[in-house]
Order: structure tokens, then C-alpha cells, then sequence
DNA sequence: GACATGACGATTT
DNA sequence: GAAATCGCCATGT
């Protein structure tokens, strides 16, 4: 079994619920996951959270990037145009493998949620 | 069992 | 103000 799947939630387990839960259209960072479950200092860990759920399709790990609204994880998708891909088909305007109106589609959980 | 590494971010020099 | 360094936790080797 996936170690993981332990009983007691991990900051894995959290990152990964609070991905997802991000509504359609909507953007987030690394660190504002980490923020807001209490680990402002692992935005890695969120990142390898992700890796770690990046088979699990009900993760919307495309809606996840760096604190600039760069598409760092895209190189973890089938292909590197599924992460731009599937973030355009919500409406998110990306250019350069960056999110330009990142400020507009950023989804701050603890304001919305 | 120990060492190195990994979708990042903030702090310090 | 820019560059270098630390922190964080889990996974893989």
C-alpha cells in the first residue's frame, strides 16, 4: 500500500485535498497551499505532493504553480502542452508558460473557501 | 539505515 | 537591490 494513505493526515494529504478543491477557472500557488494548511515553509513538499497524486485524475494539479504563475510542473504531464492546454480550455490566459492574469484567476482558500 | 533529491518560497548576507 | 542560502517533509536509491 501507499504509504501515503496513512490514517494520520500528512501535509501531503492535506495539499493534496486542498488541490482539490480548487474551483474551475481558478488558480493557485505552491506556497498559498502550504499557507494554508499549515506548512509556509513546504511549498515543495505541495509540488511532491502532487507528483505523488499526479495519477490520481481527480487532482487538478494543472491549476497549481509557482508563485509567479509559472507552469514550472508541466514537464510531469503526458506532454508539455497538457498543463497549458487544460488551463486555457478554463478560461486562464497563459503565454510564455506563464499565467498572465494570474492576480484575476488566483483562488485564496482561505478568503473563498 | 543513510544520503541525495525534488512541481518552491522566504529569509539572510 | 541582487545573489546565495536555509527550511521543510517525504520518496527513491
Amino acid at each position: 500500500m501507499k504509504k501515503y494513505q496513512q490514517q494520520k493526515p500528512s501535509l501531503f494529504e492535506d495539499a493534496i485535498a486542498v488541490a482539490r478543491l480548487i474551483p474551475f477557472g481558478r488558480v493557485i500557488t505552491y506556497g498559498a497551499i502550504a499557507e494554508y494548511i499549515g506548512a509556509k515553509r513546504s511549498a515543495r513538499m505541495v509540488g511532491w505532493a502532487m507528483n505523488t497524486c499526479k495519477g490520481d485524475a481527480t487532482v487538478p494539479a494543472h491549476r497549481v504553480v509557482n508563485r509567479v504563475g509559472l507552469l514550472t510542473g508541466k514537464m510531469h504531464f503526458d506532454t508539455l502542452e497538457t498543463m497549458q492546454a487544460l488551463l486555457e480550455k478554463e478560461g486562464i490566459e497563459i503565454q510564455n508558460n506563464q499565467i498572465q492574469n494570474f492576480k484575476k484567476v488566483f483562488w485564496n482558500p482561505s478568503e473563498e473557501l
